[in-house]
DNA sequence: TCTAAGGTATATGGTAACTATATAGTCAAG
DNA sequence: CTTGACTATATAGTTACCATATACCTTAGA
């Protein structure tokens, strides 16, 4: 910054070119980050416009989340060297936060894109088509596993999405086997899994699907899941379909979105496969 | 999140998956953000996997800046039709963050490259050479301008740079008119300015230069410019140099970056032309 | 000359969202 | 029966402020 032959600014002409509070000032004074130049006889404060450079660094390095403290640190150790340094590292923090917040946007879009369709569901409808592939991730197997055994999975399996950034937004689902079914036990999953609309490289826990579905949706607590599973079979059918290799299912409706278990929701999506007449 | 018959996480076994402190579990419970699925006789808390998701949602509206009592205060009016409106507000707000740290990059950026530059030059040099055409952001003109109306031209300008994001991370500079430096009066400014790389459309206050310039760096106080000034003007004359129109002053070396004022250093830049004959 | 408006200062207390610490009870293993 | 690893509550500290109370100073206007 320029200066003529010095104008001062008190406290609160300063606070209002750097757009902050008055007592930020005082406090920032307090701590020794930011002094004024002078100070009256009366204790008055006085800044001059050169200090607007020193404020609008501490500023930078406050949004992209350094402590006052770690400022002060650094502003008591200047020069060109470690300002390089420090911008340095600054930047790399700076797009990693973007990077995050890139990852959170598109979560956005895929909680409001679902929670769209979810508004347009008729959840008494059952539906059959054709359904093109998708990625999913899924966790390692836990078919029969103990209470143990599946609390651990599905403590990995979160850690993984996390780690790899595979949490896409969608919900995490369940992949029961066809015989798992057929013996109705609903809730023996043998994978958890998370769609990824645009898989990464090198993860090897992908599994394709495409196929004939049949899609119905359950309105309440999954105890009662045999109910609409037998809507389903008695859907299918009448349609002249059989069961195929896995059934899909995933929360539409929980604790996010409804207030009583009572109104969660279930998406149920089964495999089906012709009935050799 | 799928619930098999339950197993429960006691508070350290949830903080571990939810990866934060367990005091702070403790905490949401005692606001009622996120209330353990039930207590033990002896005050235990347990939690199950479901409320992961839970947690997860508020991790997610946390990272966006909603604080706790927002969060609860959308928590204790659960609805698809909410939850979608919460989504669509936080879309608009992470994606004005996203924008406001792509601008600090690039500013981070700057910064980079003008102390890389600055810790190779050798400031005892006086170069003349061409050079291109750049844009800069002008702020109104204040040649002979009062103390206060200096002020006031400096706290617009500024003011306008935050609103019009016009910040790009290079040094505010200032640029005198041939008479007042011919006069000795280095420090009457008429603008000042900021380095603009890449111009907005629609900012009327743009000026571009191109043409011959001699380049000196002064070290030390701003009220010695004079003797550097007069060490450029000698090289001027000795080359068959005379001073051009404008003349504009830079901080390579401020507060931010040194100590003490001795070791400021200001990057000078005369538009020169050929003397006739 | 008095007073009100608007500035300055310090001192103190409050805030959010934790984090740390002290103290005490619980539980399973050796 | 003790040790180590857990649980709990209560309390105080942290950061980066903001708000408020009180007092002092200055200037313009009645």
């Amino acid at each position: 910054m320029l200066n003529k032959n010095v104008k001062y600014f008190t406290t609160g002409e300063f606070a209002k070119l750097c757009k902050v509070n008055k007592q930020t000032l005082i406090y920032y004074d307090q701590i020794g980050l930011l002094s004024p130049i002078m100070k009256d006889h009366k204790d008055y404060r006085y800044y001059t416009i050169a200090q607007y450079d020193f404020f609008s660094v501490i500023e930078l390095l406050k949004t992209v989340g350094m402590s006052l403290k770690d400022i002060q640190k650094y502003m008591a150790d200047k020069s060109p060297e470690n300002f390089l340094e420090l911008m340095h590292q600054q930047k790399a923090l700076v797009a990693k936060k973007r990077q995050e917040l890139e990852m959170i946007e598109s979560i956005i879009e895929v909680k409001i894109e679902t929670t769209e369709e979810a508004l347009q569901t008729d959840f008494d409808s059952i539906t059959i088509g054709h359904f093109p592939e998708e990625t999913l991730y899924l966790s390692k197997n836990i078919e029969d596993a103990t209470e143990e055994q599946f609390v651990k999975a599905v403590s990995d399996f979160i850690d993984e999405l996390d780690r790899s950034q595979l949490d896409t937004g969608y919900p995490i689902g369940g992949i029961t086997r066809r015989e798992q079914v057929l013996a109705g036990n609903y809730d023996n999953y043998c994978y958890l899994y998370m769609e990824q609309p645009h898989p990464q490289e090198g993860h090897p826990y992908f599994k394709a699907i495409e196929g004939d579905f049949i899609i119905g949706y359950h309105l309440g607590l999954s105890t009662e899941l045999g109910q609409t599973y037998e809507r389903l079979f008695k859907v299918m059918d009448e349609r002249g379909y059989e069961l195929g290799q896995y059934v899909y299912e995933e929360y539409i409706y929980d604790a996010v979105i409804k207030n009583r278990e009572e109104e969660y929701v279930t998406k149920i999506m089964m495999e089906i496969t012709k009935k050799a007449n």
